[in-house]
Parts: structure tokens; sequence; C-alpha cells
DNA sequence: TGCTGGTGTCATACA
DNA sequence: CCTGTATGACACCAG
């Protein structure tokens, strides 16, 4: 997590500083502030990656800014998201409107460098988690104090690319001198750093400010607004081409992190088109979900194309979605730093642009089971339970749907994303075969959490594990497939419910479809049993990452105290020495005090048979050397242990 | 071939 | 008592 937090931060800091040079101005400090907020709660301790939280429920929302109770902190991960996802659309077709967002972002944010206290406040909440180190990078665009003149300047000036990194600067100056209100001691020796490399840095820079022109805000936001509305769409399209040919160079140096939406978003374009038109036939949306997916798949490099949310994209229990996406293990890891939230919440979508295919699939691969199904109403997977022993097909329907709907993400825990293996899909992706739907069918039948979601095809049968029997044919048919056991028995036992519904109903619904469809006493022990084992794998699941986590705060804390021991033991090595020299002062002083004084006799102290003694009242008084005292207690102790031997 | 990490499952305790 | 959850233990698999 801790690399690729450096890499996403550098990668972010790169094409910050690039686009600086060209005059767009990207607020990095509060997307990488409110960025680590999750990391490091994912961290430290109990966060929304263990926290079963209905991410699906942000679908219907503006990039997630409601969110579940149980995940508050996750407004500002969204909310940096966006920001993320802003960044990263630069270097799409969508960079023109995505664009003309920055530049009213440079505006405004270069007004209120200049002139309001407003930004810098937030910025400096926001930017509360940046690093010094991440503030050392950006110092190549830094200016000088004196280059707040620089940003006081007319809008034209604005357009400058300089004076668009000044900006970036000055808002990072603001942000420094708020803290150093907050935290003074601490953060002033930052900030003067900062500052003494930037003077260095830009010094020519600093030749056109002129202090004079240091003045208190006075520009009104509205006037700024519509400066920047007359100069944004002249200059937006010499910025566009302008910016379109800085970040051509840029892919190739700006680390994956940013650009590797590209390869998933290429992988998954070909394979849709592959897959799509040999299944042409058969499934009549496979355009619609072929647009589904590619806009899923700018969805999801937007978040972060890491590893396992690729995999969590890519793994949705579909055998076409499966497909779609089957190059993505070749991501890079550096995005896994990014939410895995994003990426339920793209299953989720998937989810629902998928169930219509699914339900034609279903029809044509079992119409004994699902001949009563009601195939034209864009019916979700779970309506496969109304099959033939359903009393009511259409009430069945609409609770089966509430499954999802609550408990798809609800159930289980996002962290596990990033742990499950791409080989799950590469396999299903080289045995997939597009002439039997029926398989696309049951690798659906995983379970609603993100960890089943990304195993459609990963849960490998243990053939050590002990085995209810299953049939030759069926065995010959499913035992070379990446289903599960419980889906192979699910399918063996005739029940018309996945895994996913299984598990994730409510146990009242559960005890109805128990009850209420005349399930044989094997039917039910099986259902049973793959609730509880649903139930006890997401259970397991979460005590593994909780365990992991629990080892990594354990690890933290051994370092952290490691280095206050180091610095305990420095301390007590400096307090040693200076209470030797302080012991060798006062001897010298009882010396010189005790050579000037005489006994009755009118003879010098001897230095070796008194002491001075400081009494707290202030007195110093002469005392004789007590060298007796602790033989005598010596010798008392002798015979203290002399006298208990004798008794 | 042994090691290691990930995963599923079972048994058990607990709420 | 039932259900869900947490967790240790075990086995399997893949790298």
């Amino acid at each position: 997590m801790q690399i690729a937090k450096k890499y996403f931060s550098e990668g972010l800091i790169q094409l910050t500083i690039l686009l600086s040079l060209i005059g767009v101005r990207v607020d990095i400090d509060s997307y990488l502030s409110g960025y680590y907020t999750p990391l490091i709660e994912i961290n430290l301790g109990p966060s929304s990656a263990y926290t079963q939280t209905p991410f699906h429920n942000l679908r219907d929302t503006l990039d997630g800014h409601s969110v579940h109770p149980k995940c508050p902190e996750l407004d500002d991960f969204f909310a940096s998201r966006r920001l993320l996802d802003e960044v990263r659309t630069l270097g799409s077709r969508r960079f023109p409107t995505q664009l003309n967002a920055w530049l009213v972002h440079q505006v405004s944010a270069t007004d209120k460098a200049d002139c309001g206290p407003s930004t810098s406040n937030n910025t400096s909440t926001d930017s509360g988690l940046e690093s010094p180190g991440d503030e050392a990078r950006d110092d190549s665009e830094h200016l000088p104090d004196s280059g707040q003149d620089v940003c006081q300047t007319t809008p034209e000036l604005g357009q400058r690319p300089c004076s668009t990194g000044a900006c970036g600067f000055l808002k990072e100056e603001d942000d420094v001198k708020v803290k150093e209100e907050e935290e003074p001691a601490a953060l002033t020796q930052l900030a003067h750093s900062s500052t003494l490399e930037q003077e260095s840095l830009l010094e020519g820079i600093t030749a056109l400010s002129d202090p004079a022109r240091h003045q208190p805000p006075t520009i009104d936001i509205d006037q700024h607004w519509s400066n920047l509305l007359s100069l944004s769409v002249t200059d937006l399209d010499d910025l566009d081409s302008l910016v379109t040919e800085r970040l051509s160079d840029l892919d190739t140096d700006i680390p994956s992190a940013i650009s590797q939406d590209v390869s998933l978003h290429d992988a998954m374009v070909t394979r849709a088109f592959g897959v799509a038109s040999e299944r042409a036939e058969s499934r009549p949306v496979t355009q619609q979900q072929r647009t589904l997916f590619r806009l899923e798949s700018t969805g999801s490099s937007h978040s972060d194309p890491s590893p396992g949310m690729a995999v969590g994209l890519a793994a949705l229990p579909f055998a076409s979605v499966c497909n779609l996406t089957g190059n993505v293990s070749s991501h890079s890891a550096l995005g896994g730093c990014l939410d895995e939230a994003v990426f339920d919440q793209i299953n989720q979508l998937g989810l629902e642009g998928l169930d219509t295919q699914l339900m034609g699939s279903l029809e044509s691969m079992n119409p004994q089971v699902l001949e009563d199904l009601d195939s034209d109403s864009g019916l979700s997977l779970e309506s496969s339970s109304g099959g033939p022993v359903s009393p009511g097909s259409s009430e069945m329907s609409s609770s089966s749907s509430s499954y999802c709907e609550d408990d798809c993400g609800a159930t289980g825990y996002s962290s596990e994303v990033d742990s499950v293996p791409s080989k799950g899909i590469m396999d299903y992706d080289t045995t997939w075969s597009p002439i039997d739907l029926s398989e696309s069918v049951w690798h659906d039948h995983s379970y609603s959490s993100p960890a089943f979601f990304n195993q459609p095809s990963v849960t490998l049968p243990h053939k050590g594990i002990k085995e209810e029997p299953l049939s030759d044919d069926e065995g010959s048919r499913f035992e070379d497939r990446d289903l599960s056991r419980d889906e192979l028995r699910a399918r063996a036992m005739c029940i018309p419910f996945s895994v996913l519904q299984i598990v994730n109903m409510p146990v009242e619904e559960f005890l109805e479809v128990l009850d209420g469809h005349g399930f044989s006493p094997d039917q039910v022990t099986l259902l049973r049993d793959i609730r509880r084992r649903g139930k006890n794998k997401l259970a397991a699941q979460n005590c593994r990452k909780r365990k992991l986590d629990a080892i990594t705060g354990l690890q933290e804390e051994v370092e952290r105290l490691q280095a206050q021991r180091g610095r305990l033991l420095k301390e007590k090595q400096l307090t040693a020495k200076t209470m030797g020299a302080v012991g060798q002062q006062i001897k010298q002083l009882t010396r010189d005090v005790l050579a000037r004084l005489r006994d009755s006799s009118g003879r010098p102290l001897n230095p070796e048979r008194f002491t001075l003694q400081c009494g707290a009242n202030g007195r110093v008084v002469v005392q004789p050397v007590r060298r007796p005292a602790v033989a005598t207690s010596t010798g008392n102790k002798t015979d203290k242990r002399k006298k208990d031997k004798k008794q």
C-alpha cells in the first residue's frame, strides 16, 4: 500500500508539473490529502474495507457523496476520487469538458489564493495529511513568497504557465501559513525550508514580482467568473490542443496509475467485440452490454486500475463479463491503493445491466427449469428463483431482486477485491466456450460479496475435501469448469437459487423459501449448508483481513516503539553525560568551598572526609562523609542474614 | 520437491 | 434454540 501510494502520488505530481507547464493548474495537494485518508484508515483499523457497506446505494448518488452511515469517511474519499477522475480524464477523449472544469478551478483558485483565506483554510484542512515529500516534489513549481505578486494579476497573467504554476505554489504556501498558525513550532521549519528552496530555484521569477503590489484581495468573485468565462471559451481550444500534445508525451512517462485505463479499455473493447460477434445471434443485448462495459471500463480506469479492482470489475458473475475483461491481470499493482468500493459500485451496475442477458442464457440453457420464467421483463438473476417450484414467480422475482439491491453490496468486504487472484479470470477466459451459454449462467452463481463477484470461476473445487456425490453426467460436465462446489451441488439438487441468493437473502426470506418451495430434506440441508458456508466464507475473509490489519498495525507499533526507544536511549545518554558534567562541577565546587573552610583547630577541612549538603531551605551544611554508614548497613545485612540462619 | 500465501471449509464459541 | 459472526485449524491449490 505504501509503495502504491508512492507511485500514485508521484504520477500525479508529474502530471501536475507538466500540466502546470502548459498552463493548467491541478489541485493535486487537495486531492492527495483527501485521497490518503481512507488509505490510512485501511491501514490503521476498521474501515470501509471491512464494513459491510451497501456501495450499490452509491450508484444513485453523485459520486457517492451520500454514503452509508457506516462509512462517513467515504465522503472525502469519493470527492477525492472525483478529482482523480478529472485528472485522468485529461488523457481521454472527454478531455475538453474536463479541461473546462479545471480552468474554472484554475481561476477561482487563483483568486482565492490571492484574495480569500477560505480556499486556504479548506486546503489546509484537506491537506492535513500531505506528506512533506509531496511538498518537496512540488518545489519545482514553487515561487517564493513574493510570488504572490505574480498571482495578483489580471486574468491574462493567469493564462501564463508561470503564473499558474505560481498559483499552485501559492496555494500551498497558504497551506503552510495556515499550518503555521495551527502548529507553529513544527511546521514553521518546514515552511521555511521549502521557502528557501523555492527562492533558490526561482530567483528569475521573483524578478517579476513587485512587493509593492502585494495588496489585499479586492477583486470580486463575479468579476473573476466573468473573466473566466470570457477567456476559457476562447482559449479552450488552444489549451486543448496544447495539452493534448503534452499529454501525448505524458502517456509514456506517467506511471500506469493514470494511464492503465488505456490498456484496460482496449483489452475490454477488443474482447467485447470479439465475444459479442460470436454471440450476436443468441444475445440481442450484446451491444447494450458492450456499451455498458465500455462505460464501466472507463469508470474503472478512473477509479484505479488496481489488479484487485480490475478483477473486481472483470469478475462479475457472468461469463460475458469474465470474457470481456480477461486481460486485466497485467495491470500494475500501484493502483491497489484506490478504492475497492468503486468497483463494488461498478459491479452493481454491471449486475443490473447483465440480468437481461443472463436470463436469455438461462432460458436457452435450462428450459425445463426456467420454462415459467418471464424472460422479457428484464428480470434479474434472482428471478430464476421463480421456477416451477416457486409459488409466485413475480413475487419471488421482486423479493429476490431485493437481495441484489440490498445485499450484494451490503454483504462481504470490498477489501477482498485486492486479494482475488486474476488467475481465475484468465483461466475462465481461456476455457470459456461461447457456444455453451449454460456456462455463462452458472458462472453467475457466485456470492454477492465482492469476493464472490470477483470469483465467478476461481472457487476451484477442492478435490481433497469431501465432495457430495455427483452423477457421472454432472461430474463430466462440470468437473473441469470453474464452478464452486456449492454451485455444482445446487444444480445437481435442482435448486432454483443461486448461491448468491441463498447466501444473501434475509433469514426470514430464506426460511420462507425452505418452507414454501417443497424442497426435499436433502435440498433443505444443502440450502442450509450453502448458506452457512457462504456466510462463513465471508466471515473468514473478513477475519483474515482483520488479522492482516492487526499484524500491520502491530508492525507499525513495533517500529514506532523502536524509534521511541532509540530516542529515549539517546536522551538517556545525553542526560547521563549532563549529570556527569554537573557532578564534576559540584565536586569541584565542594573542594573549593571546603578548601576555604577551617575546622575548630584552624586546619582546612579534608575534602575526603567532609562534604556539602544543600538543604531544602537552601542552606548549605558541611557534613562528614558517611562512609562507615555504608559499611554498617552492609554489616547489618550480614548480621541479619547470620541471625536468620541461626534461627 | 518443499515453502508460502491465498482460499474454502469445518468446528467451536459467543452474542 | 436458531442464526450470524468470529476465529483457529486443516486441507487444497498455485506460484
